[in-house]
DNA sequence: TAGATTGTTAATCGATTAACAATC
DNA sequence: TAGATTGTTAATCGATTAACAATC
């Protein structure tokens, strides 16, 4: 929508008033004002005002901001508004519960296909199909394939995210417990559970 | 260890210099600079000088930093050098995935029971009990526990969390889509896949 | 009209970066 | 000694907060 640079810090917010946006107009609310967001979201009416301008005026002064076209214009802004096919890559425990995590849907994501070294252990499920890693150039070849979503041991991280990034894929949602980054117009979040059980036992240690 | 407050920022770092010192140290390296230091994790030689002098001074000027002694005080700094239980509350695919995830062991976590309303379908594990959610109260009052894993809908960690908390749990580690905060000393983290996997269709739509 | 609330600019705050004396 | 590198202070930068005119 807008071009400037958006700072990660605005970014890690735009999901977090999405999400209240659908609460909030499941609950068939018509009209927010940036104080009770801020109030749900535990941060300042300011902010909320300023974040919002990054990418335009949506509210009206003296009345506040109408739900049902904040949620899209936030839906469209978050690109949720288009389909993404996303394969995973790795069906060990974590790959597995990905698979069939229900998420999805909400984010218009649709997982097509799961890769593993051996496949024979892994359960098939409608619409996603099983294949084994040697088949991986093959598949992205055919299929057209916005995520690839790797869940392999650490070891093998990084080097599975360049295959698929040189066969064309340009977004990667890493669980491997590395920092997976790439320039070049690739785009990566890394989901660090053991990152995240650390500074849970620090912070619980003081 | 030091009870100045440290910000958010610098939390979020200290795992990553944990980790990268016992990479240096699997790898026998002796001693390490605030230079190769912030170089392998995209940060500021500065930075790292600043980071862990809030925790003390771990080097030697002209020198650089010993890899064992800085290793060894990050460790304590995070809490890892103590044991510490926890139980897995919802036995969905994430709470299963979670109950065999191996990286428990690096931090010193152990998990010792699964609660879920059905335990039938339940795999069970060397160690690891699988009980009722009513049999909550009366487990928790038997056994020291530090961690709730709260692994169940959305529509019910809020209510689970503060079931553990008023039974003596001071840490929350969420991986429900929604974002818990208690005061009152207990600590919470919340692994949201959900926002993650928007920020990461935001990136990839600009 | 009075009250509420936006969009927007200015002030404040905190985190990052730069600089450098001390020292190995 | 010369080069490297810390601990630490000061400067810079960017993000958050405050303030307020415009307006419904």
């Amino acid at each position: 929508m807008e071009n400037k640079q958006i700072s990660e810090r605005v970014i890690e917010r735009l999901p977090k008033y999405y999400r209240y946006l659908k609460d909030l107009s499941s609950s068939q609310i018509e009209r927010v004002s940036s104080k009770t967001i801020s109030t749900a979201l535990n941060i300042t009416a300011s902010q909320v005002r300023q974040d919002l301008m990054h990418f335009g005026g949506f509210g009206q002064t003296g009345i506040g901001y109408d739900v049902e076209f904040l949620k899209s214009a936030m839906q469209e802004i978050l690109g949720l508004n288009k389909r993404h096919t996303a394969i995973v890559i790795g069906g060990g425990r974590i790959g597995q519960a990905l698979i069939s995590y229900k998420g999805f849907a909400d984010e218009n994501v649709f997982v097509t296909a799961v890769f593993d070294v051996e496949t024979e252990h892994l359960k098939t499920l409608s619409g996603v199909s099983v294949l084994n890693v040697s088949e991986l150039e093959n598949y992205l070849s055919l299929n057209k394939t916005d995520i690839a979503i790797i869940s392999v041991q650490k070891e093998y991280a990084e080097q599975m995210a360049k295959r698929v990034i040189s066969l064309g894929v340009k977004s990667i949602w890493n669980f491997a417990p590395i920092d997976l980054n790439f320039g070049d117009g690739v785009v990566c979040e890394n989901i660090n559970m053991s990152e995240s059980l650390m500074r849970l036992i620090y912070k619980s240690s003081r």
